[in-house]
DNA sequence: CATTTAATTGCAATTGGTTTTCAGTATCGC
DNA sequence: GCGATACTGAAAACCAATTGCAATTAAATG
């Protein structure tokens, strides 16, 4: 049986008259294994492990597809590199980062979202989406600082 | 007398081995003249517009200078362009952004604020900064959507 | 005020992530 | 199968931002 995030996908592909192509799925499915949040540099570096022609123009390509099909969110954290992570069958949050490490913890918190609304309101604004980022530093590296 | 913005710059200047020339103080003349949110390359072109030689390499330097005085925030929305604003004598807030015409608001709410430290503090986080954009619609473009 | 040293300038070239172009190849509906 | 479209990799193009460089200028010192 088909997963379920796939039938969304080829779904996608099917209503936007796009193909399915061997490199694109090998792209997919390596996205969809690999956790947390990554570049697509780094994903092009696995993809790469696993058939080592494909090229980094289509992984490019593939994840611009991922995000509009709702399977990927884009976000980037300030320094020109845009980062992704799996976006289907997880609930919108936002991200704590650490300045040293680079640990990236997901965060939710129902009261500022409750805010977010009530302040852009406020303006007489309709809130379409919104990106918060926290950055500090985790418990580790407070401690190897110290 | 100098306005206390001046001293603080030429203070950070002086304090490292900075010099002043005839460019510098052009750009930061004109970066608090402009009130706003803008690009270095609008910047720029301001800046042009009162000396023609000025080189852009020299804005970008230049900017980063008051950043770093703490005279200018630096930020950006995601579409890889960075945006100056003035930092000196203006409380910390976030931005409520119009999608459609570009608008930007500031915005500052204490419970947001607040909270951000309590989820940071639930995962052993020390908060340094934190950026929050709010995207969506304002009050004209719903109308002329509508 | 001259001198010397270090900083600054404009220009052009470079960077680095991302996008586009292009000619050849593969996919999909019929 | 066939033809119209879409897709591919490689390389070039993009674009904001940075950097190398040789000439110029600021500024501390004597």
């Amino acid at each position: 049986m088909k997963s379920s995030v796939e039938k969304v996908f080829l779904d996608y592909m099917h209503d936007n008259g796009l193909s399915m192509t061997p490199q694109r799925k090998l792209i997919v499915e390596t996205f969809l294994e690999t956790e947390g949040h990554f570049s697509a540099e780094t994903l092009w570096s696995i993809v790469r492990e696993r058939v080592s022609d494909v090229g980094q123009a289509t992984v490019y390509r593939t994840l611009k597809i991922l995000v509009d099909s709702g399977l990927a969110d884009c976000f980037d954290l300030g320094d020109g590199v845009s980062l992704y992570e799996h976006a289907y069958g997880h609930e919108h949050h936002d991200h704590l980062v650490c300045m040293q490490c680079g640990a990236k913890v997901e965060i939710f918190d129902q009261t500022i979202e409750n805010r977010q609304e009530e302040v852009a309101g406020r303006f007489g604004f309709e809130l379409t989406r919104h990106r918060m980022y926290l950055f500090g530093l985790c418990p580790k590296c407070q401690k190897e600082k110290a």
